[in-house]
RNA sequence: CGGAGCGUCGUAUAACGGCAGUAUUCGUGCUUUGGGAGCACGAGGCCCGGGUUCAAUUCCCGGCGCUCCGACCA
C-alpha cells in the first residue's frame, strides 16, 4: 500500500488529553481516533492490526475445537431479568418506540445458553464450545487509559458446555495452554503470566493471563520458583503458591489480557438447560467462560513494547511486515522504479508492504517509520542503489544491513 | 460514584475586561532531500447557556466534554 493514498496521516505530538502511552502511541501513527472517552475508531492501520490479532485467536481457538458464530449484541430484557442480572451496574440500556426495553450485551451468557439449549439435549450433543468476535458494551464508571479500558470494545469470547465437572476441567485446562500460545504468537508470551485470581460468584478461583507492564491496572505477585503469579485481590488468602507452595513472590503491575472462568450451573440452571445422561436421567449442563479484549490486547502490546521512538510491533500482529521507504525518489526516476520491483516481489510472495512514496525528507520518513513500527524498515536512496542494494533494519533491535537487491526478497520472505 | 485538573485555529501552546500571538499543520512558489529542511506569501481559533459590565475568550454561576487519583470492574 502507498502511503500516500492513505488517508489517515502521522502527527508529532499527541491530543493533550491523552497520558497513556497507547493512546499517545496509536493516535499520532494514525492507528485510532477517538470518538468520546473509552470508545474508539479503528482506522485502516489499526484495523490492520486487530485482524491479525483476531486472526491469531480464530486459528487458535479452532485447533481447540472452537466453533465460530456472532451473535446480536442488541438483547431482549427478559433474558437479563431471567439471570437476574437486568439490574447490574454496567449494563447499558434502550428502549424502542413502544418502550421495549433492550440490554447492549456486555457479556453473552444471556444468549448464548438459549442458543445452545436447542441443540443439546443428550450427552451425545457434549462437550461443545463456540465462541465470537464481538463488540460488548460496558457502562464503565470510568474508561481510562486509552483502550485498554473502553465502554465500547471488541471481545473475543468463548463458551464451553460439559457433561460433568471433570469434563470441563479437562478443557480449563486445555484453554489454559491455547491462551498461552495466543498470547505468545501476539509477542507478549514473555511478559505474560498465568495469574490465580478470584473468581467472582461463581467459583472461587478463576484464572487471568497478565502482562508486565507499568501501565498495569492490576498488581500480581509472581512466584519465583514456578512463575504461576497471584493477583492481589487475592493475595492475602492465599500467601503460598497455589502450584508450588513456595512463598517468594515479585510484584508487578500489570494489565489483565484475557481470562478464563468456570460458570458451573449459573446459566444453565437459569435457562434450564439440561441434557439427558447414559441412563436418561436430566442432569445440570456445566459452562466455562473464556474472554479476551482484543483492543485491549492491542494496546497492551503497544505498551509492553513500544520504545522511546514509538511503537514496536511483533511480526505476527504487524499491519504490514515491510515499511519501504523511497529516499529523493520522483517520478520515474530509478529510485521509483527500484521501490516499485521490489514491492511487486515481496507481494508476490506473500510479504506486505507499506510505501513511503510521500514527498517528504528523509529526516520525516525515518521519524514516522519509528513511529508506526513495522519490524523491517526498507531503505532504496540512489546511494543504496549505486551498491545495487537495499538498507534493511530492524525496528526492534535497530540492527542495519545493506542488502543486494537480487536477495532482498529472500532476506524479508 | 467521590475527589482534582483542564477546555483558545486540525495539533501543541501564549497573553489579555476592549487589538487573540507563536510553533506546527494546510495552500502557493522557489530552493532543498540519509534523522521530523529553508525562505516568501496566504488560510485557519476563544466548548455551550446564563449573569456581572459601556464592553466577557478573560470574572461569576450552570451545563457539556476530556484527563488524572480513588472506589468499582463475571
Amino acid at each position: 500500500m502507498k502511503q500516500s493514498q492513505l488517508f489517515t496521516k502521522t502527527r508529532k505530538e499527541a491530543p493533550k488529553e491523552e497520558v497513556s502511552r497507547n493512546a499517545q502511541l496509536l493516535i499520532r501513527g494514525g492507528y485510532i481516533d477517538k470518538l468520546m472517552a473509552g470508545v474508539y475508531t479503528y482506522l485502516p492501520l489499526g484495523l490492520r492490526v486487530l485482524k491479525n490479532i483476531e486472526q491469531i485467536i480464530r486459528e487458535e481457538l479452532n485447533k481447540a475445537g472452537g466453533q465460530e458464530i456472532l451473535m446480536p449484541a442488541f438483547q431482549p430484557k427478559e433474558n437479563w431479568e431471567l439471570t437476574k442480572r437486568w439490574d447490574i451496574d454496567i449494563l447499558y440500556k434502550t428502549k424502542d418506540f413502544e418502550g421495549r426495553e433492550y440490554a447492549l450485551g456486555p457479556t453473552h451468557e444471556e444468549v448464548v445458553t438459549p442458543l445452545l439449549k436447542q441443540f443439546i439435549s443428550s450427552y451425545r450433543d457434549l462437550p461443545r464450545a463456540v465462541y465470537q468476535f464481538q463488540d460488548k458494551f460496558r457502562m464503565e464508571k470510568r474508561a481510562k487509559s486509552g483502550i485498554l479500558r473502553g465502554r465500547e470494545f471488541l471481545m473475543k469470547d468463548l463458551y464451553s458446555f460439559h457433561a460433568n465437572e471433570a469434563d470441563f476441567d479437562l478443557y480449563y485446562g486445555v484453554m489454559k495452554k491455547v491462551y498461552g500460545e495466543i498470547f505468545k504468537r501476539c509477542g507478549i508470551g514473555h511478559k505474560t503470566y498465568l495469574t490465580f485470581a478470584s473468581g467472582g460468584i461463581f467459583s472461587k478461583y478463576s484464572h487471568e493471563f497478565q502482562t508486565i507492564t507499568p501501565a498495569g491496572e492490576d498488581l500480581i505477585y509472581i512466584c519465583d520458583n514456578c512463575s504461576l503469579a497471584i493477583n492481589k485481590e487475592i493475595k492475602d488468602e492465599t500467601p503460598k503458591c497455589p502450584q508450588c507452595n513456595h512463598a517468594d513472590f515479585k510484584e508487578e503491575k500489570a494489565i489483565e489480557v484475557g481470562n478464563i472462568f468456570s460458570l458451573k450451573t449459573r446459566f444453565s440452571d437459569a435457562f434450564n438447560l439440561k441434557y439427558k445422561d447414559e441412563k436418561g436421567e436430566l442432569q445440570p449442563v456445566i459452562m466455562g467462560c473464556y474472554g479476551i479484549g482484543l483492543g485491549r490486547l492491542m494496546g497492551t502490546i503497544v505498551e509492553a513494547l513500544a520504545d522511546d521512538k514509538g511503537i514496536v510491533w511483533p511480526e505476527t500482529v504487524a499491519p504490514f511486515k515491510v515499511h519501504l521507504l523511497g529516499l529523493a525518489g520522483k517520478e520515474g526516476s530509478a529510485v521509483t522504479e527500484a521501490a516499485e520491483n521490489i514491492i511487486t516481489e515481496l507481494e508476490h510472495v506473500g510479504v506486505s508492504v507499506l510505501y513511503d512514496d510521500r514527498d517528504a525528507t528523509a529526516g520525516a520518513k525515518f521519524a514516522d517509520a519509528d513511529l508506526l513500527g513495522m519490524p523491517y524498515r526498507v531503505v532504496i536512496s540512489e546511494k543504496t542503489l549505486a551498491e545495487k542494494s537495499a538498507e534493511v533494519k530492524l525496528r526492534q533491535t535497530g540492527e542495519t544491513t545493506l542488502v543486494k537487491l537480487d536477495h532482498l526478497v529472500a532476506h524479508l520472505k
